[in-house]
DNA sequence: CTTGACTCTATACCAGAGTGCAAGGTGTAG
DNA sequence: CTACACCTTGCACTCTGGTATAGAGTCAAG
């Protein structure tokens, strides 16, 4: 049940460092649900993937302060018309430009990868000739 | 011909900073090739194309460390159907993953702003499941 | 020959994302 | 009751990828 975890067990379990939960909490995306008279931090499960997320999301190429954004985009689920509303679809914008960089770069490389195949004597290498002339159309800045 | 650059020309064809120029030089990605008299760093046309290349290659998504290998790898150009593609290739493998991860997140936000549509008291957050479950798998560090 | 834009070196600083360490309190197994 | 692992706070440090600043020298136009 609930199993309130330590935060040492919570930073073995998801894979980080026991401090990087409390830096986490610092910058306030991330608390115990509750302490011991002690003082010791308890998480649950909802902490746990909350965590996870976290992780996830810093894979994905955002920085903690856009995670925090998306993070908030749940707890106001009463302020529902409106304002969360116009976050999320901002969010949604944002992800969706990335998507489109990050194919557009997946183009790149997949071209780069081809020419080599093709392979010249080792002369010049395709890939990175390339990288100085092709890429450049791919390469968008938002 | 080969007109001779100073940094500060340099910096403003490539837009870059001079200082991020003299940064790369710090770490042995790219000097000038000859100086003047006065201690000006003169750069050719070859090193606007290697700073080109430091530029794109980063857009790609590879760190500076990165970078210095695959410059490394030109100098030893016996090296490109093996070493250069490889590490091109496993870019573009994380590169697609992300991919997926992202798409997966804008399913989800776009979910979110559906229930917001329709007024839904969101129970349970759409945005902490999709990428606690979905995106696990595509999830890999290098 | 002066002025203003440019360059030089060296050093310090910034943000982001942590990591490490000290000095002390807690929890539990033997 | 003692050992030992674990937790607390707080502060300092790391690394990456730059930026900024100071104090001095250089170059080109008027």
């Amino acid at each position: 049940m609930a199993a309130q975890l330590t935060i040492g067990r919570l930073a073995r379990i998801v894979g980080v460092n026991v401090q990087t939960i409390r830096y986490y909490e610092r910058l306030n995306l991330l608390g115990p649900s509750a302490r011991k008279p002690s003082g010791y931090r308890l998480y649950s499960h909802e902490e746990e993937r909350r965590l996870q997320f976290i992780k996830n999301a810093q894979a994905l190429g955002f920085t903690l302060r856009e995670i925090a954004e998306l993070l908030a985009l749940r707890v106001a689920s009463t302020a529902c018309r409106g304002d969360v509303q116009k976050r999320a679809q901002a969010k949604l914008a944002q992800v969706e430009s990335k998507v489109d960089d990050l194919q557009a770069l997946a183009r790149a490389l997949k071209n780069l990868i081809r020419a080599c195949r093709v392979g010249q004597p080792t002369g010049h290498c395709p890939i990175l000739m390339s990288l100085d002339e092709e890429t450049r159309a791919g390469t968008k800045k938002e």
